[in-house]
DNA sequence: CAGTGGTCTAGACCACATC
DNA sequence: ATGTGGTCTAGACCACTGG
């Protein structure tokens, strides 16, 4: 049915492109269905089997959800229950899921420096806002998180409004921005807490804590979040499972 | 073709459970091809189209790798070139691929404590043995594994045995002790150096370090090596992507 | 009931490796 | 030339959801 290939990719690898392409440019949005299989189908002029390989590619890499019965969702940071224990990977030494709970300490406005100017691929100087907050895992301060994003992609983010928010940052980024968070990369160390931090996580200073950086990135491979994660470690650990 | 289906999964899953079965068994060994897609569709009474679903699901989880044109392989840790980062998480902060010359300290036969008995599936006091060793990266002491094995699933390892290989410490495993690691857990916390660890990485009593705690598990969840790995981060760091 | 995704089949053809 | 996995199709039927 389908003109021959133009380039030298498998056709369901092609529709799989197309169809990204529609997401990121936001033809359907967060939550919504997509078209049915046997609609995308038609749309494309190829069978519903290479639209289902597309679709399910599109699945694995988390950008759409398929339900039986129902349809196929755009995927979204907000009605994520289970699953949002993937961009969240401290964990109690006790292995109960306890979810911890966000106090936002400060929200500044400046320029970016070195660092954050080469892992959010900006221009030094280029107006960045950063976040601060603690998590408390049952009341206790566990997680020191210094949140930088590029000012750009977050117009109007005041603290008052991250305060009025309920549910997740990124499910905050993505409502209210439309900046939506595929992936992300953490780079962890160990360093020792420094006297501010230790008064934030009521420890020692000089404690051994782990540092985690994490890039996240949307569309394109675009940065748009470096965040630094200073944890204490005395009955939390960082999980990670190896395939 | 094929009889009704006796349980309620779906027949490809099925079939990936008896290919599973046969992988554990070791009726096809590491390396070696498994049997085509026809043959196998022919073996099992079914269409090659759910034999192929449930290869792919092998092939997802990493037990056995396609080659087009070729054949099924069943995976192997031996001949995985670029593949040996799965299990090696730590990278220099410039992200240089630089593999790490590892120095065997000692191997010493003891009984499980508590910790060792609880993570792998022991009684405590049951025979287990202990390697140490050191990796350098460039030639800097990096990261101090102290690794415990049940010494039932590996009679006969001794010290000079492990010198004289040339490969992983999986390679060795699988190839002299028929032991696959599957898949792995590990735990993150961070630590200040003791006194004995300190010489041995060449840094002050008290830097704080990267504790990776690894569970790795073969067939059937079994859990076959606690690994304890403390690393300095001054150079390095423990890289974790997030699809 | 109709519509959705999920499974299974049978067959055709393509791409790659080997002899 | 042959055999392998990889893609694509068309159609049948199953399982689940919701009116």
């Amino acid at each position: 049915m389908s003109s021959t290939a133009p380039s030298f990719r498998p056709l369901y690898l092609q529709i799989k492109g197309l169809l990204e392409a529609s997401l990121a440019a936001g033809e359907w949005r967060p939550a919504e269905a997509i078209p049915s299989e046997q609609e995308l189908a038609g749309r494309f002029g190829v069978s519903q089997g290479t639209v289902r390989k597309a679709i399910d590619a599109l699945a694995a890499d988390n950008l759409v959800v398929r339900r039986q019965g129902k349809g196929t969702f755009v995927a979204t940071h907000t009605e994520e229950k289970a699953s949002m224990f993937r961009f969240l990977r401290i964990r109690r030494n006790d292995e109960l899921d306890v979810h911890p709970v966000s106090r936002l300490l400060d929200v500044r406005r400046g320029k970016a420096g070195a660092e954050a100017a080469r892992l959010l691929d900006l221009k030094p100087g280029e107006p960045v806002i950063v976040l601060r907050r603690v998590l408390d895992y049952d009341g206790v301060p566990t997680v020191l998180d210094e949140i930088t994003l590029p000012a750009a992609a977050f117009k109007g983010l005041t603290k008052a409004r991250v305060d009025a928010y309920h549910g997740s940052m990124y499910s905050f980024f993505e409502t209210q921005f439309g900046v939506r968070m595929l992936k992300a990369q953490e780079r962890i160390r160990a360093l020792a807490a420094d006297a501010a931090t230790a008064a934030v996580l009521a420890v020692e200073p000089g404690t051994p804590l782990l540092s985690v950086d994490r890039v996240t990135l949307t569309w394109g491979d675009r940065p748009v979040e470096w965040r630094r994660g200073l944890c204490t470690t005395a009955h939390h650990h960082y999980l990670n499972e190896l395939g």
